[in-house]
RNA sequence: GCGGGGGUGCCCGAGCCAGGUCAAAGGGGGCGGACUCAAGAUCCGCUGGCGAAGGCCUGCGUGGGUUCAAAUCCCACCCCCCGCACCA
């Protein structure tokens, strides 16, 4: 077929009456002239590479200024010249300027060249550039652009002045439409080319009906939109919805019953399957399905004619979706018991409303408020879905995957290369819900390196087996404490996670943190001396709750250690772990924070100063009162008390005011940050560098003392001057 | 233009709603070390600058402001991404 074929055969899908009555050689027009319509201006034939001539002519009307396919090919032209004299066009290419007849703000007199100069086309075969290029300048001229005073319509806009030029042309006689697809190149599944068609009779749905809207509009309101940020996009939506087309001619799918001619558009009826869903399993089991076939085939035979067919169908539907109408009814009409259609109806009712539809941002201009519009308008409130959560972009290696650059990677290799669990851990970690989330090689391999210490942990603890003795934790040592109390934090609060939604924030506290808070617990009790019962207890205390925590994330792994464990139920019908209150003390926390940063500075200082010490004494837990006094200086500093009004206040008590010195310096502390706001108790203090001295050894590599600031044993160099809460002074 | 989302250290990316323990989680990369004949894998440490004592300086797009205190709150500006109906 050739082009003006292509072209014709097309045009006849379009409502024209084309006949075929000669073909003409697009190289015997160069170089002449053709007068265009309305301006009647004489308007040069040039050459050019990138037209595709399967559409129409083969000819297009070049405008440079702002189209920037024909600014590179009219810089490629005047460059070519072979071709200029070969076509005997030199003097008039040469001549030609572009003209420029749209303003466009924040461009210049030619935003083609602009955008093509800010993109680096290269010539007119760089298409991937080019139309980008033009979606950018097309986009911003049609919203943004105002028509110049050289043109028929000056101070209109591009999207007006378009309007008015094809209702000027028309009273011409000198225009006509042809639809085109976009993208160009769609194909059918036999490979041929698919093309426009006009369409007589379409049926709409109208999405602007007031009353439809409005329903809608209480559904969203009520839904969980997830993140919540996409809310306003479905409000946007759901004002701009107006007519739609819901049935076409071709195709795979159900027929309209009353114009059978026509077939529902799928997005027109698809958006409840999962109410059919639920029932699907006991109508095709029972036979049903081919009764409904029956009565549908029916109701399409005789173009709905057919009321007993119809009837039956919607009565069925009526009842088992509805609650409408009398069981027996039904039943009789289909020829089945009473109780099917009533477990039917059952199971409609015990799985709807949807809870969650879970689906992507791009479609939440189409599937997702079309989900939304036909439920609201057929089911009853209590049926409404309940939430939507969507979820960004997958890319890779910061690139977005396409067959184009072949970094594809398909789904089925996944569980092959990286094992499901691995590959859940990683999605699950790696980002949230509103971004984008980039697949990396290296990042996916250090999630797995941290996967099998995991593993190896788990194995570890489980070899050592099942505790023998019980403890009690509020008589444990204080690395214990926070141990158990992390644990119970991290179900508390990833449990929160869970409820909205946050995965990452899920997995990142059960898996990497818990993994790094055990981690350092076997550090420390494997310098501590700590009680080995002790420890065993521990870390099986936590491996029971962990590897609940994880079954979500890592269902295969958390069943294998669940077993593994001794148990004989599967950990994914497990109730999901409890936390206990009392056992969270965020006191511990700090407390262990001191004594890194007590270490951290103590590293620091020899690094510094290059010492290398025999021995480090550390001196730590200032007197009481010093506790107290800054405790009242956060809460006051916290009440908007200015630094001075807060040692006024605390000097002004009887016990502090021998110590004026003392206050004003704790409390400029307080003030600048030196002194944290939480700060741990003086027993905590001592006490938690007293058990882990052995830690801290560890940590520096040379002898540690813990001395009682209020009473050293040893104090050779004396400098037990100012000296602070959280705040260990060190020899 | 309108609407939405963003700009954080070499890179990715948390934090921001509820200001203070934030030189800023985590990861990647880089550097150093352990192990090894070696490489890889793994593990440990360092990774803004300065510093002979726990500190100082610079710093979260830019410029202002509020505050005792700002990555976080307010204002203005710049830049990036996404969407915008019959498709130019």
């Amino acid at each position: 077929m050739d082009n003006i074929e292509a072209a014709a055969w097309k045009l006849s899908y379009q409502g024209y009456d084309v006949k075929v009555v000669g073909s003409v050689r697009g190289e015997e027009l160069i170089g002449k002239y053709v007068i265009t319509p309305l301006i009647n201006r004489r308007v040069p034939v040039l050459p050019a590479g990138f037209v595709d001539e399967n559409t129409g002519t083969g000819i297009v009307y070049s405008v440079p200024a702002h189209a920037p396919y024909d600014y590179v090919a009219l810089i490629d032209l005047k460059k070519d010249e072979e071709a200029l004299s070969r076509y005997g066009i030199k003097e008039i290419v040469e001549s030609i300027e572009p003209i420029s007849i749209i303003k466009l703000p924040n461009y210049g007199r030619y935003p083609a060249k602009d955008v093509v100069e800010k993109l680096g086309v290269k010539d007119q075969g760089d298409k991937e550039k080019l139309d980008e290029a033009t979606r950018i300048v097309y986009r911003e001229e049609f919203y943004n652009g105002v028509m110049k005073e050289n043109t028929l319509f000056p101070g209109l806009s591009v999207n007006e002045a378009r309007e008015r030029t094809i209702k000027a042309l028309s009273e011409q006689g000198a225009w006509g439409r042809m639809y085109e697809l976009e993208p160009r190149k769609v194909y059918t599944r036999s490979g041929n080319p698919v093309i426009a068609a006009v369409i007589k009779d379409q049926w709409f749905l109208n999405y602007g009906n007031p009353e439809w809207k409005a329903k809608a509009f209480k559904c969203l309101n009520s839904m969980r939109i997830i993140p919540e940020k996409y809310r306003k996009n479905f409000e946007d939506v759901f004002n701009w919805l107006s007519m739609r087309p819901c049935a076409r001619k071709r195709g795979l799918g159900t027929r309209l019953p009353w114009d059978p001619d026509w077939i529902i558009e799928s997005l027109s009826d698809s958006t409840i399957y999962m109410a059919y869903y639920t029932i699907a399993h006991k109508v095709r089991s029972s036979g049903l399905d081919k009764k409904l076939g029956d009565f549908a085939k029916r109701v399409i035979n005789s173009r709905g004619n057919d009321k007993d067919a119809l009837n039956a169908i919607m009565a069925f539907f009526n009842y088992v979706f509805l609650g409408e109408g009398d069981p027996s009814r039904v039943a009789e009409v289909f020829g089945v018991s009473k109780e099917l259609i009533e477990d039917l109806r059952n199971e409609f009712d015990y799985w709807y409303p949807v809870d969650e539809r879970h689906s992507g941002p791009d479609l939440i201009s189409s599937h997702l408020s079309f989900f939304v519009f036909h439920h609201v308008a057929i089911f009853p409130e209590k049926y409404w879905p309940r939430s939507i959560t969507l979820n960004e972009y997958v890319i890779r290696e910061g690139m977005k995957m396409s067959r184009s650059l072949g970094n594809v990677l398909p789904l089925p290799y996944i569980p092959r290369k990286y094992s499901a669990d691995l590959a859940r851990l990683y999605l699950a970690s790696a980002t949230d819900l509103d971004s984008t989330l980039d697949w990396r090689e290296d990042d996916v391999a250090s999630v797995a390196g941290r996967l099998v210490r995991f593993w190896n942990l788990a194995n570890e603890i489980i070899k050592e087996g099942k505790p023998t003795v019980n403890i009690d934790v509020r008589s444990s040592s204080l690395i214990t404490q926070w141990l158990v109390s992390k644990v119970n934090k991290a179900i508390r609060d990833s449990t929160v996670d869970m409820d909205n939604e946050n995965i990452r924030g899920y997995t990142l506290k059960t898996f990497f943190d818990l993994l790094s808070s055990v981690e350092k617990y076997l550090e420390i009790t494997g310098v501590i001396n700590a009680s080995r019962d002790e420890v065993r207890w521990a870390l099986w205390y936590v491996l029971e709750r962990w590897v609940k925590l994880l079954q979500p994330v890592m269902p295969h792994i958390a069943e294998e250690l669940w077993h593994r464990m001794g148990n004989e139920t599967f950990v994914s019908l497990e109730p999901w772990p409890e936390y206990s209150e009392e056992l969270i003390n965020d006191e511990l926390d700090i407390a262990l924070d001191l004594i890194e940063r007590a270490v951290e500075d103590v590293q620091e200082i020899l690094r510094v100063t290059k010492i290398t010490p025999k021995s480090v004494y550390l001196y730590v837990g200032p007197p009481n009162e010093y506790y107290q006094i800054v405790n009242e200086a956060t809460r006051l500093i916290n009440e908007g008390k200015t630094m001075g009004e807060a040692i006024r206040a605390i000097v002004g008590k009887p016990e502090y005011r021998r110590m004026a010195d003392r206050v004003a310096n704790l409390v400029s502390k307080v003030v600048d940050g030196t002194i944290p706001r939480k700060i741990v108790s003086r027993e905590m203090e001592i006490r938690v560098f007293k058990e882990l001295s052995s830690y801290i050894r560890s940590r520096i590599g040379t002898e540690v003392f813990i001395q009682d600031a209020t009473n050293p044993a040893y104090d050779p160099s004396n400098r037990l001057g100012i000296h602070c809460p959280e705040d260990p002074q060190y020899t």
